[in-house]
DNA sequence: TAATAAAACGAACGGTCGTGCTGTCAATTC
DNA sequence: GAATTGACAGCACGACCGTTCGTTTTATTA
């Protein structure tokens, strides 16, 4: 790995963790520069603008989710061992990841939801990305006849995702000691009325 | 209503809709005054601080919403139809108030989650607000008898509010046309599994 | 209508923003 | 070890940021 890359590399790990707490727009490529120890245009050269920084930061942040939720779940027998795996895997990825702001795709949802450009598209794109990696795990669990057949399968996806953002918010904004266990509950119910 | 008072809700109506696309601090004065037509200065004086503009925005939110939420689920019979009228009303709740950038609160919530300050304290309190507003709900349609006994009304509360967020997060983001479908279907489920 | 108070304006403040350009120094390649 | 490439610094740019000030215009009250 050439010089470049690895300071790329370095400042895409304080990218990350920066724009997990004042957002993609919030962050600011001077403010970027002192914490990693450039200068601006030294580090404003690794990218060309800032939107390709943000579209490399998703890309990042992706790559970590991807190691640190799905991969170790791979591991799991398929079936309802791995989509708990998954799900427990997403409940701290953040924290595993290094990453003190909390989930940054959900972040990114709602200030990107409404402006256009690659930063926007590649988000998008990672989250059809994830549901549809939560709706494959469904499936097969399903297969295996740990859920009801008669289980919707991208209906149920969508009702995990649902409780991963209550608890989500419950955990970060409210800061509600409870958030994670309620978590928990709420996905083996579910579990338990599909059966 | 003075001249004063008349000028700062317009401008109240105008930044909340901004606010909704841009986020709270994405939010300029600047930008503002020139589509409320004033001066940067005329209008900056109504609030003092940005700070004070961004709770005054927050509170016009809240506002709307117990206007298009909460008020006309009061006026149906408490027990399961109120408890829909909660839900259904809130899945609307952002066009009914012509707000274009869709939900606020949630915009707010991954904004500010990691900043302090009175923006911050007023929007949990606001969150709280409504989750004991939900709660109460269940609770009321507990005692109907239109939902079991076991049934805790709190994990109920944040389970509705979990299929809110996922119904926001589809529709918004990945522009899902099934979102509002699957919404409406996670809550009969979700009611039906606890009779 | 005159006196008073409130509202809005215009200009300027020090800062920071993202983005160029030019030069220099260090790393890689021959 | 010289030549070439790539990484980074320094400086400057125009634009915009939130905020303050003194002044002027408009609305309210006597």
């Amino acid at each position: 790995m050439g010089k470049g890359e690895q300071t790329r590399d370095s400042i895409l790990d304080t990218a990350l963790d920066q724009a997990s707490l004042v957002g993609l727009e919030g962050l600011s490529i001077g403010d970027l520069a002192k914490k990693t120890g450039l200068s601006k245009s030294g580090l404003f050269a690794h990218f060309g603008s800032k939107e390709a920084l943000q579209v490399e930061i998703l890309r990042t942040a992706v790559w970590r989710f991807a190691k640190i939720v799905v991969a170790p779940a791979q591991r799991q027998a398929k079936g309802i061992d791995r989509l708990r795996a998954l799900f427990e895997n997403l409940l701290d990825w953040t924290e595993m990841g290094g990453i003190r702001g909390g989930c940054i795709f959900l972040a990114a949802a709602v200030e990107l939801d409404d402006r256009e450009g690659l930063a926007r598209e590649f988000l998008v794109e990672s989250q059809l990305n994830w549901l549809r990696t939560l709706t494959k795990a469904v499936l097969r669990t399903v297969r295996e006849g740990d859920l009801g057949a008669g289980v919707n399968s991208q209906d149920f996806a969508h009702e995990i995702h649902g409780i991963y953002l209550a608890y989500h918010q419950a955990k970060r904004l409210l800061h509600d000691p409870g958030a994670k266990g309620r978590a928990l509950r709420a996905f083996e119910t579910l579990i338990a009325n599909n059966r």
